[in-house]
DNA sequence: TCTGGGGTCCTAGGACCC
DNA sequence: TCTGGGGTCCTAGGACCC
């Protein structure tokens, strides 16, 4: 059996924490750029705000039913996260993180009849050692696993899906899920699946698999198997090494000179270098990503891309070829939106390939690398961007995304402790 | 006026090989 | 009249996930 262990409405839970006069209000948390909606508390669901929706949108419902509104948070969500994992590991052997607020556990060799304590046992010690509520769901795979937890939602307990010991309960539960709440089922699926009559899970789960597969292709055939009790997929508990890369932002105000441009570019550039340096990675095909507005106010998205002579991950590098990239690209006539830097092709930086032609010679490569090791150790320990690339220029920074509503950095940056008052000595 | 930022996998079509 | 049969690799686009 596996487990899914879900945060419910994380991001807005975590707000939560430090906010305990928003428990029971309408609260909710905005994307980057304070964009679009990407977390809701109950209150607010119920108030018919959807997911994902822009917020210029709502403004009108948000501030009849004050609604308070967060920009995202991910210095204080990814700490809860790993404390959250943390408690996790005392309860499992293995453990799957699949993303920063849900994670599978292997219960292989549990006794069937300690599941439901087991998972009522974790949740009640999350809620007491962390304040974050969860709901677990258990069952033979992981699509049913994850339907359990969502079902667990609406009952608040743990739910176990088991067809061969509860063919009854399993039924009803898959009779109960709407097509679009199935794990692998997405917008156009679902809608298709609507247009000849399969509204449940129930009824996915009855169609014959040559059906699915003719419909939905192989992933159709996964989600119909596990449906019905096979197990297709397998715990991942060591990730494989990632084989992309990206790292973007849309700007807090539309950007039409070369110079602001080349400062966000360049910052995109070396945080992709970091990121492949922290995962010991390096990249051959890299390029920038950009979005902007013609005169005639149509919008264009616009990838470059250029192969390095070597495998790379040198921030004077990486920075270099998006600029070389960017002024390629660059029409005063554009409005530019946002921009990204993107790295496909991700090999171990221990494989070695040198280039006759590189402009660079081995040596020198050495010497770089211990650079980047230099810079990383002195950004570590005296904070971002101490030591960075001139073209960065910290000090013009105004294609920062909007962040109106952040709220502190509550349990990692010791200037924004949360200040206890009112206490006597 | 105004819409995030990451990822993965699959498929189809084209270029190329013998 | 009539033109094979097998591969691989790359790319772009789309579907899905959070």
């Amino acid at each position: 059996m596996f487990a899914l262990v879900d945060c419910n409405n994380f991001f807005v839970s975590c707000e939560r924490l430090f906010r305990p006069d928003l428990t029971n209000q309408p609260v909710l948390v905005l994307s980057n750029n304070d964009g679009c909606v990407v977390a809701r508390s109950q209150e607010v669901r119920e108030l018919g705000v959807p997911m994902g929706v822009p917020y210029f949108q709502i403004k009108d419902v948000v501030r009849r039913n004050n609604i308070q509104c967060f920009s995202s948070n991910f210095a204080l969500y990814s700490d809860i996260s790993q404390r959250i994992i943390s408690i996790l590991g005392q309860y499992a052997a293995d453990i799957e993180v699949y993303s920063i607020d849900e994670a599978f556990m292997d219960l292989a060799n549990m006794p069937i009849e300690n599941l439901q304590s087991w998972g009522d046992d974790l949740t009640r010690r999350v809620q007491r050692d962390i304040g974050m509520p969860v709901s677990v769901g258990i069952a033979p795979n992981k699509t049913l696993a994850k339907l359990a937890s969502h079902y667990a939602k609406k009952q608040s307990k743990s739910c176990i899906i088991d067809p061969s010991s509860n063919h009854a309960n399993y039924t009803k539960i898959l009779e109960d899920t709407d097509v679009d709440d199935i794990w692998g089922v997405g917008r156009s699926n679902s809608a298709r699946l609507k247009s000849v009559g399969i509204k449940n899970a129930l009824q996915l789960s009855g169609v014959s698999e040559s059906w699915a597969h003719q419909v939905f292709g192989v992933n159709g055939v996964r989600v119909y198997s596990e449906l019905n009790g096979k197990q297709v997929y397998s715990l991942e508990a060591h990730k494989p090494p990632q084989k992309s890369l990206m790292v973007s932002r849309s700007f807090g105000h539309t950007i039409n000179n070369l110079y602001e441009l080349e400062t966000a570019v360049v910052n995109f550039a070396s945080r992709a270098g970091y990121k492949l340096r922290r995962s010991n990675q390096q990249v051959s095909d890299f390029g920038i990503y950009l979005r902007f507005k013609t005169p005639d106010g149509e919008t264009h998205n616009q990838m470059l891309s250029a192969k390095l002579s070597v495998a790379s991950n040198d921030t004077p590098e990486l920075a270099g070829e998006s600029l070389r990239l960017l002024r390629e690209a660059f029409s005063p006539d554009y409005g530019y939106k946002k921009a990204g830097v993107f790295a496909n092709n991700l090999t171990s930086a221990n494989l070695c390939q040198v280039n006759l032609l590189d402009k660079l010679s081995p040596k020198i490569r050495q010497k770089r690398t211990k650079l980047m090791e230099a810079m990383d150790n002195i950004n570590q320990k005296y904070g971002n961007d101490t030591i960075h690339v001139g073209a960065m220029d910290t000090t013009k920074n105004s294609w920062h995304s909007q962040k109106k509503r952040i709220s502190p950095a509550y349990t990692t940056d010791w200037l924004q402790l949360p200040k206890v008052s009112g206490l006597k000595d």
